[in-house]
DNA sequence: CACCATTTTAGCACTTGGTACTAATATCAG
DNA sequence: CTGATATTAGTACCAAGTGCTAAAATGGTG
């Protein structure tokens, strides 16, 4: 049974979308058309040849590729710092930082910006987290922009100590607290 | 000025390693030989056309990107899971998951896996962390393999509130201790 | 039913970025 | 100088297209 153009054209999208590793000849002996009709679906609806399709995945996978790199080591964007005093990150919340079942941001994205800015912070080569009190106070969604800001509260230099509070605010509503005891190894 | 041939194949993995969108002749001009030796160079160190090229690596960020959805979801792998008493994760640490400084892993890990277990393991539809305490017993290296392991302590129906409990542990030796208090919307 | 528009199919020349293969040159080392 | 290695050239062919022309099928409307 063949499908009228508008809803073949609708599956073309769909079919693609899933999967766009296919050719026009597939396509035509999925869909029970011709390899000609494909291609003037394709152009309708300006969808590229394969390989255009396939180069753009690429392309676009290898530019994330790229940028999750730096993004490991620090999680959201550091604004400002004053190295062992206070420093501020933001982090915008996508669709990929909520749960799908109630949009509402995963903790650990909440303590991965507040202990990455609580690393940042500490001026030292080596800076680990020791312990954490974490409390979320309020829920974070897709949209909302978390800017954290990191104390030093105390530093105990013979046990290589810093206590650091991280307090994390959606538009000044407090959504995260954070007690992060650090380690670290100083030189100076 | 030409290249020795191992040099010059040398420079062609390199070159390839970082820009695999580059077609034959691009590569012969910049090598300043003709497309014919760069075929040859390819067929010995059998690195594959262009198309496929891309192709793999297409496919590859396509498979990471359907794979990276229900990884957003549980960070670590699931192996054992019994609903409000306890449940048990894997997570093996690569070169990704660690400080380029010192390898060790950044902590958000470590507590990303944890708190994925703490909410997998509540049988509700909605959960969410209130407030943890959490211990980095030990540093975690690149190639170790998180064992965790979520015990629910206690339940307060009344406030909607459970304890959990997650232990980490790299080959029996414990890592990391995290305690949460999860706030759930209990309808049983 | 006839007619016209839309839709679908067919066919051919041409393009890119190759493979596979053969054959002719360079280049260099002993 | 000679033989081996390296490089270049050239041809036929392939996949998955584009671009174009033209024919056939289908559909709705008066």
């Amino acid at each position: 049974m063949k499908y009228t153009k508008k809803d073949r054209q609708q599956l073309l999208l769909e079919t693609l979308e899933k999967n766009p590793f296919i050719t026009d000849e597939k396509l035509a002996s999925t869909f029970n058309v011709s390899v000609q009709t494909i291609r003037l679906d394709r152009m309708e609806l300006s969808i590229p040849e394969l390989r255009e399709r396939i180069k753009s995945v690429a392309a676009h996978n290898f530019v994330e590729e790229v940028k999750s790199l730096p993004l490991n080591e620090i999680i959201g964007e550091i604004i400002d710092i004053d190295l062992d005093k206070q420093a501020i990150s933001i982090l915008d919340i996508t669709q990929d930082h909520v749960f799908a079942r109630n949009g509402i941001a995963r903790g650990h994205h909440l303590f991965a910006q507040a202990n990455s800015l609580a690393v940042a912070v500490i001026n030292d080569e080596l800076a680990l987290t020791r312990k954490s009190t974490i409390t979320f106070v309020k829920p974070v969604k897709a949209g909302d922009r978390i800017i954290a800001k990191a104390v030093v509260l105390s530093r105990d230099t013979e046990k290589n100590s810093t206590l650091i509070e991280v307090t994390s605010k959606v538009e000044n509503d407090t959504v995260f607290i954070g007690q992060f005891s650090m380690y670290r190894v100083t030189k100076s």
